[in-house]
This record gives C-alpha cells, structure tokens and sequence, in this order.
DNA sequence: GCAACGTCGTAAATCGTTATCGCCATTTTG
DNA sequence: CAAAATGGCGATAACGATTTACGACGTTGC
C-alpha cells in the first residue's frame, strides 16, 4: 500500500489539509510546520498521488499530443520544441501516432480526451470532416502545429508556406530557369497543395511563364519515390533545369538520381528545397533551402496553447512564424 | 459540466453499476439492457473518465517513456516501436526527454510514477547510482531499451553490441587492414566504452594487432566533431586505413572530411559503422553497417513491459536480439 | 486587555469511477 | 416440490486527493 497524504499528516502531528498546503505551496503555513512536514514526506517518501489530483482539481497537467509518425525528423523536431516549453509549464505529454489515418485521428482524439488532457496539440497533412467533429466536441483547447486549417478556424502555428514557395522559385527564375519543377509528396497535405503548389504558380505567372501540368510531379513522400522520380524527369519532352521540393528529403532523392546519373548540381540542374534538417547539410553538394522552423513552430504552439488553459487572451489564434532562407550550394 | 456514468444511468433507468459493467465488458448484463445503455451512451456522447476510473482501479493504462532526446533519429525510432506495440495492448505513453542529466532523470522518473503509470521504459548512455536509487522505489516494473545496465540487474532489451564490433573489425582485418580507428560518440555511454569499445580491443587481439590508444578516439556524438575528427586522423603518424564508427552520422562526418579532402572511400579507406538509418543510404558511397533493430528493440522491449505488468512468467529479463550486416559500398 | 491576524484543525463534500456484496427472481437439481 | 444454484442488477463503500467553511488557538499590536 503507497504513502498517503494520511500517513503523512499523521506522521507529522498535522492534518491532512495541512500537508496539502505544503504540498500545493499554499503560503498560510508556518516555515517551522512546512519544514515539518516536507521532512516526514522525504523520510516517508510520499509522492502525491496525480491521478487523485487531477481527479479532485479537474487538472491533469498533462497534454495530448497527436503525430502521424513521431520517427519522422519532421515530427520529431516539432515534438521537441513542444516538449521543451510543456516541461517549462510543468505539463506532461502523453504522444501518439495516427499514421494520417482518419479513423486512428478521431480514435486518438477521443481517448486523449477521456485521459482529461488539459490541452491538445495535433498534426496532420490535413483536417478531416469527421477530426473537425471529433474537435467540437472537446471542451478543452486544441492547437494545431505544422498543419494547416483550411478553413481557418482553429488555433495554429505554421510559416508561410506560400510566401516561401514563391521566393524559392523565385530564386530559380533569377538564375535564369524557366522549365521548373515542382516534386512534392502527396496533394492530401493542405500544405503541398494549397500553399507551396499555389506558391509556385504565383511565381511562374508572375514571371509570365506558363504553368506546365507537366512539371508538377506529385508522388509519395518518401526517398525512394523521389529517386525513381528523377527517371521520369529527365526522360520528360520538356527541359526543366530547376527544381523545388517540398521538402529535403524529396531533394536529396532527386540529387542522388541526378548525381548516379553522373550529372551534377548545380551545374546541370539547380535544386531549391523546404525544410533544411541534418540532411540538407550532409549532401554533396548542400542544399539551399527555405529553413522552417520546427522547433519554434512546436515550441509556440505550446505557449499558445498555455495561454489558452490559463483562458488568457490571445489576440491572434493563427499564429505565423518567419523562416529564411539557408543559402548553400545546390543553387549557384 | 461533463456527462458522467451517473447520467447515463439515469437516462437508461438503471444503475451506475451496470453502466461501469457495460463500459468494461463485463459479460454479466442481459443483451437488451446492454443495448439499451449503450444506446444512451452514444445519444449522450458519454466519454468514460480515464482519471477516476485510474483513482478507483489503481490502474492508468498509461507507461513512461523517459527518453534522451525525442528529436533524435536513434530514439525517436526505438520510440515508434514502443508506441506501436503500446497501442496494441490500448497503452497510451508519456513521453518526456531527459537530455541525459541525470538530475533530470531522477526528477522524471519520481514525476512519472507519481502520475501512477503501470510501468516505465527507461532510455539512457548510462544507469547512474541516483538514478538507480530512485528506479528502487519503484513499485511498477522498469524496462531499459537500447540502455545498458552494468550490474545486469533490471529488465532490458539490447543487442551484443561487443560481438557486433568484433564481427565489424574482423571485416576490416580480412580486408587487409591493420591500423583501425575506431572513432566513437562520448565514453560516459556504456555502450561505447563496454561494448563497441572491447568488441574492437578483442578483434585486434585476436588478429594479434596491437592496440594503439591513439587510434581510438572519443569525440562529442556529433556530424560536426566527427568531420572535425578527420582532420586529426589524417595526420596522425599512424596510417590508419580502416575505420569503424560507432554510429553512422559520426561515419558520415569522416566520409565527408574524407572526400571533401579530394580523396575516395573504399579506395583509400575502407568505412564500417554502426546503425544503419536512412542516413547511410543516401550517402555516397552508402555505408556497410551493423543494423541495429531500433524499432524491434523498442517494441521488444514494451512487450517485455506488458508481461512484466501482468504478472507473468518471464524467463529471461536480459533480452539479447539479433543483429545482422547491412552490405554497402563502403567497404570493398 | 482587546481586537486583529495568521496558522492550523476538523469535518464534510466532491471528483467519477470500480469493486464488493447481497438481493431478488428464475432455473436447475435432487 | 422444496432447496440450491445462477444470472442480472442495485446499493454503497472505497480510491486519494482538493476544497471550503468554520472555528479555535496563540501572537502580536495598540
């Protein structure tokens, strides 16, 4: 049987109620009975019940944490920074992985809330109908980190993707390219879709080239698709000599093809990418690319959503972040 | 106000106890009632309290998960396979990063428990006498995952990194090679000075080679240090012409030193690392490694824990899994 | 010497479940 | 056909804290 606050309030003359103000850090208590108290509970070695706790305050002190895949970089970085600023407020992290499945979403969801989560921080390539619902029905605050609302209801944290979409290609355009591509994992990410894809419209038509279907090539978001991508670029009618990613992984896949190929960047080709994790760092040549900030995008996330339990105001609920560019040696 | 269990009994004409007996599967409850309550369930979108139903079971249907740093891909792997195996026995996981600081660990294992989880993963370079200590208070099963216990007391799951290291070193002796480096992440892991360390001191032995302290070289468990480290290889009196890492970023770092030098692996070195992530793929040469099971170990090691947490038989606590060769091209 | 204040105890109510009994109505059994 | 076993369900006591209200006691200040 585990100490209780029973045991220690009879250990040390006291009532229970006293032993919780010295726990809780309530100040009407005398130094010399606070001093008391903590000595029996270290020589007890209570350690106050949580769930109880939460029971009785309705606090849990624990957020839920929801990831399609935390052994992705992506993910993984994000959850860090979230991580760090929930230790900072003293909050727990319960984390689980949905895989983008819908119904994992919901199922998650669902049973996060039922652990009384004080807060939920969600990611995911898209908002479904059936999340959004499942998101209604909570009564605590959900903030979406990395991860598009596309109809701009929910409290988010992202950069803009669009903007950086755009300045990238624009990049390439300066360097004289007007064949550019576009590779990019799956258009079921509202980011893909919605913002980098329309980013880089912007800027071909902004620079009056036409928009080639053609260039734009969608496939799964992983290495080895983007390898194989590369055999249908350069067997393509057209001549692209310039490419943008979604994201560095994607670009070192095409880099490999393209190197294997024994042609070079950035002679031959010009690589422009998202994301610039240890990856893009590692590869020969490096690559430049738009920097997005995972770490801040989780880390603000989380101090958003603190100020959400707390109920403080917060004047803007869709919060963007700045990035930059890292400028290396796959661009010349 | 949240629907509770006492208001779905009261809308089902029943009892609060047959309510719980439904929620919980207990088979005791006619099919009609069965329905009838469930029905009043989901009209009232009733969502069981995972708090008070952990104060009143003593049970949370939660683990720990206390892990260095989430944002490596090392950990970040061996947690997915912890996560994945959690879900499947309706575990969730409370995720925490402990940056290997001791004071640190002992404050999230004392946290943890205090948050009553059924049992706790523990993940670190090394078992301190504090952590240990607290570890003993414990009064739910602890597993270590890819974590060494010197004194070979608590439950945990590895691979022979030692014969993994001497089957690595062999490869470089057959290969012709007889001043070896290795080049290693921080000594303080007890895997890298217990295992990988003695697994190489034991090839060359073998080999009757003498081992030269100056080609094992301790460095910070970075790409930077490791790319740094090259520059002091290079000019060391010795000629050493194979290397073996202790992971595969460190074996990128020398790589990279290695051709950013004008010269040529496996030509003039000859390269064999441990772990074989994505990393040593999409590097060129790729690299031939030792592939440790990050994700089998992790999930090995939750199953560990749920038969631990259930009281069961467990023949041997010490779980040694397989490893194998992954063959690339950085050897010949 | 009295009022005010700080400190603490007592007691009870909650929090939303689970778990243990035991009751009542049916069946089954001898 | 009486007695025993069984199935279905209700009542109620935990579980280990928080919280509140209230009052008592001892100090302190004026």
């Amino acid at each position: 049987m585990a100490i209780t606050i029973y045991d220690v309030a009879r250990e040390a003359n006291v009532s229970m109620a006293t032993v919780s103000r010295v726990v809780n850090g309530n100040q009407n208590v005398k130094p010399v009975t606070r001093k008391k108290v903590l000595d029996c509970i270290e020589r007890l070695g209570y350690r106050p019940n949580a769930v109880a706790r939460g029971l009785a305050s309705k606090k849990t002190t624990t957020i839920g944490v929801i990831v399609p895949d935390i052994s992705k970089s992506f993910y993984a970085e994000l959850s860090r920074g979230i991580a760090d600023i929930a230790t900072m407020y003293e909050y727990n992290i319960i984390l689980s992985n949905s895989d983008e499945r819908t119904a994992r979403e919901v199922e998650l969801i669902e049973d996060h809330l039922g652990k009384q989560v004080d807060g939920l921080i969600f990611m995911s390539d898209s908002i479904s109908e059936e999340v959004r619902a499942e998101m209604a029905t909570a009564t605590v605050p959900i903030v979406l980190a990395g991860t598009l609302d596309e109809q701009n209801k929910l409290a988010s944290v992202n950069i803009d993707y669009e903007q950086a979409a755009f300045d990238a290609v624009n990049k390439l355009i300066g360097n004289g390219h007007n064949e550019i591509i576009f590779l990019s994992g799956s258009f079921r990410s509202d980011i893909n879709r919605l913002c980098k894809k329309q980013g880089y419209i912007r800027a071909l038509q902004g620079a009056g080239i036409t928009v080639n279907e053609n260039l734009i090539i969608e496939i799964d978001d992983t290495y080895d698709s983007a390898y194989e991508a590369w055999k249908q670029i350069k067997n393509l009618a057209e001549n692209p000599t310039g490419i943008l990613t979604a994201n560095d992984v994607l670009a070192v896949g095409v880099l490999n093809g393209i190197r294997d190929d024994g042609l070079s960047v950035p002679t031959d080709y010009e690589i422009i990418c998202f994301e610039h994790s240890f990856l893009a760092r590692i590869v020969r040549p490096q690559l430049t690319s738009v920097a997005v900030p995972l770490y801040d995008l989780g880390a603000v996330a989380m101090r958003l959503l603190t100020k959400l339990m707390n109920g403080e105001e917060v004047d803007e609920e869709q919060v963007i972040l700045p990035f930059r560019f890292e400028e290396r040696n796959s661009l010349k």
